[in-house]
DNA sequence: AGATTTACCTAACGATGTTAGCAAAGGTAA
DNA sequence: TTACCTTTGCTAACATCGTTAGGTAAATCT
């Protein structure tokens, strides 16, 4: 039932959006009354969160098996980019729910660990790759923190329509060379 | 009367954040009546969009006093940055309504020139230092956007509370070092 | 059989965005 | 003055939303 509830909420999400999810609508789809949920979920916000944390673990995996694919940490770490790009554009309703992205945000995110995932995944590459330089656990904070913020902001702009950049293709080439330059400088 | 219902709706949401302003709030504030509230405006969208709007004019003044102050584009790029930065984190209440961020989102924003001019003013700037450069267009074009991205994305991920970051004096240093490695890579 | 727990529903509460329709006030023309 | 019309504002309602109180009927346990 909490499965199923789950499951409809995130059809539901991907046919109409975020902003026309119901509770009402979830319960005719699960062809139950409304109270029905809110015995297996304490309010809409905890559905939510359920989902964001779904997203996350689907995120994870992905990464994870970049992680087995890639020893070379800059190989690895391009590949997590591209991971992480192809997940949100994929599965934007993901996307949007867990930085919130044109919605009310259900996350101060630093308190769930899957939250930072892939602040984790993409910190071992940096961290591998600089661990020759002199670089001071600071400057890699930084710059981890940097390489994040860099593919979100492009995903962000792009998926919320703000690029002036129509054609995917040269989305995805932008953030290619952002990428490129960044690791250059690492 | 429309003057005042866009000043009482910007200091509800100042106090209380965007989830919890209502038309019903608003009528209390300006103590008139719900449907005079429509006599002004189409409806709530139209006065989140008014106010966006401001958001972007207020911004875009910002940029112009930095055009007039530095000639050379490099400095203005980085003034541009400063100022972008600022603006932001002085008005997270604007900053969140006009890119959507953890609310819904009033803007597909292609069809507002106010909405491009950020995109406009560092535009200038970097074809101005990559004018010697023999850079294509599209190169040009991509460097815009993927400055903006940058940008946007640092202060995305600070004011949606991701970062792990607490202290607002080094998110800054790290916007500060991105700026530079990517005016570097110009 | 009787008691209790489970599964489920109807119906409501309060808040939301939005609108129909009315009342009072003031100006204009006869 | 009287008749009209526009302006300005309101009350009251509609539909939808999240949420919950309370009831019913079947299933289970003692």
């Amino acid at each position: 039932m909490r499965t199923n509830i789950l499951a409809v909420a995130l059809q539901l999400v991907k046919e109409e959006g975020w902003q026309s999810l119901s509770i009402r609508k979830i319960a005719d789809a699960i062809e139950y009354s409304v109270p029905v949920i809110y015995d297996h979920f304490e309010n809409k916000e905890a559905i939510l969160f359920e989902l964001s944390m779904d997203g996350f673990r689907l995120l994870d995996r992905l990464l994870e098996k970049d992680k087995r694919k890639y020893a070379n940490p800059e190989d690895r770490l391009r590949a997590h980019a591209e991971t992480y790009w192809n997940f949100a554009f994929k599965n934007p309703e993901y996307y949007q729910l867990m930085y919130g992205l044109g919605m009310p945000c259900s996350s101060p995110g630093k308190a769930k660990p899957e939250f930072n995932s892939f602040r984790d995944h993409i910190g071992e590459a940096i961290e591998e790759i600089v661990k020759d330089k002199k670089s001071s656990d600071e400057e890699t904070c930084f710059k981890i923190h940097a390489f994040w913020s860099v593919l979100h902001g492009l995903i962000s702009i792009v998926m919320m329509r703000c690029s002036d950049i129509d054609d995917s293709q040269m989305n995805k080439k932008v953030m290619d060379d952002t990428i490129n330059a960044f690791i250059k400088n690492l």
